[in-house]
DNA sequence: TAGTACGTTCAGTATTGACTGAACGACGCT
DNA sequence: AGCGTCGTTCAGTCAATACTGAACGTACTA
């Protein structure tokens, strides 16, 4: 049996998996997350989960190109060291919003297909309304969030404010 | 070549794939989407997608279990037909929002095994509140948007009062 | 200039899963 | 009951790709 660790580390996996990321990502990015060091190697992660060194360069690499990790040396060691990047959470947020918006234009492309003042037409335009409000909303969001965490102690004073 | 409609209909299938789903899927969803029919049978996705009839059943149904499409019916008429959801874009957004808290689940975990004071259970602490309040910030959006869509005379002043 | 310790690349494999064709079951009509 | 028209299911095939092992290039060290 897997100790709660390795099982959670297995559930990054799955997940990854069913976003339709290889595994292995989401194996090295739970294991990122979860480890007390302030980074790991590719021989740390390579033993720790049991990976070939291939799959964890090539994974660190592509988690990188992510945004989700990024690479950390330390003085007097030419190794490469990674670390799950703090604002990763905020990077996946963005990247879902970007897709979801990269399918606005495909939208965009519909509306000019349709026939003009067709049921079809309206409808699509009202879509791509939900788009346009959604985008000012997370960007909303995200500047809210961000004035937050830089100064927590006036977050209840700025929600009111703006 | 392709006609401008077809293009579009396959990049709503590179789409798909690009997340992660079936590229078939995207197809049957872009068909459904700028089509000026009402809405669509089994054949009609079979002869204008070029697919086995298997795969447009199972297509479609995939698509209604997401709640991107649904199942119309028409009197006289014992065939199933097709149509794009109208809020299929608000239940894809909420989807990935959802996708998004599962997450969230799996770092609520990740936060007990971290060690008690270290640096790593404050920063997932962290995490964890980014997604409560996206999680927030996502139902008032949604929220908001139903109710201007409702009364769009009134979402100006709806956005100012509330 | 060897030798060592890295990370990367690439061909090969092994697995996954999308898609199909064919058989099947359900339903309505005559 | 018999027949035609539906949608669904399922085994099989094919393509895509995740992952590995081995070879390679590079940089530091003695």
């Amino acid at each position: 049996m897997l100790n709660d660790r390795d099982a959670l580390i297995e559930e990054f996996g799955l997940y990854f998996e069913h976003s339709g990321l290889p595994r292995i990502l989401g194996r090295i990015y739970g294991l990122l997350l979860i480890t007390d060091e302030y980074s790991l190697g590719l021989d740390d992660l390579k033993t720790q989960l049991i990976i070939s060194k291939a799959s964890a360069s090539t994974g660190a690499r592509q988690l990188t190109t992510y945004g989700m990790i990024s690479k950390v040396s330390r003085p007097g060691d030419r190794r490469d060291y990674y670390r799950a990047f703090p604002d990763a959470f905020l990077e996946t947020a963005r990247a879902g919003v970007q897709r979801l918006l990269e399918l606005r234009d495909l939208l965009r492309r519909a509306v000019d297909l349709a026939s003009q003042g067709s049921a079809t037409e309206a409808r699509l335009r009202e879509t791509l309304r939900f788009y346009d409000e959604m985008e000012l909303w997370f960007d909303d969001f995200v500047r809210r969030y961000l004035q937050s965490r830089i100064a927590p102690q006036e977050a209840g004073i700025l929600k009111e404010t703006t």
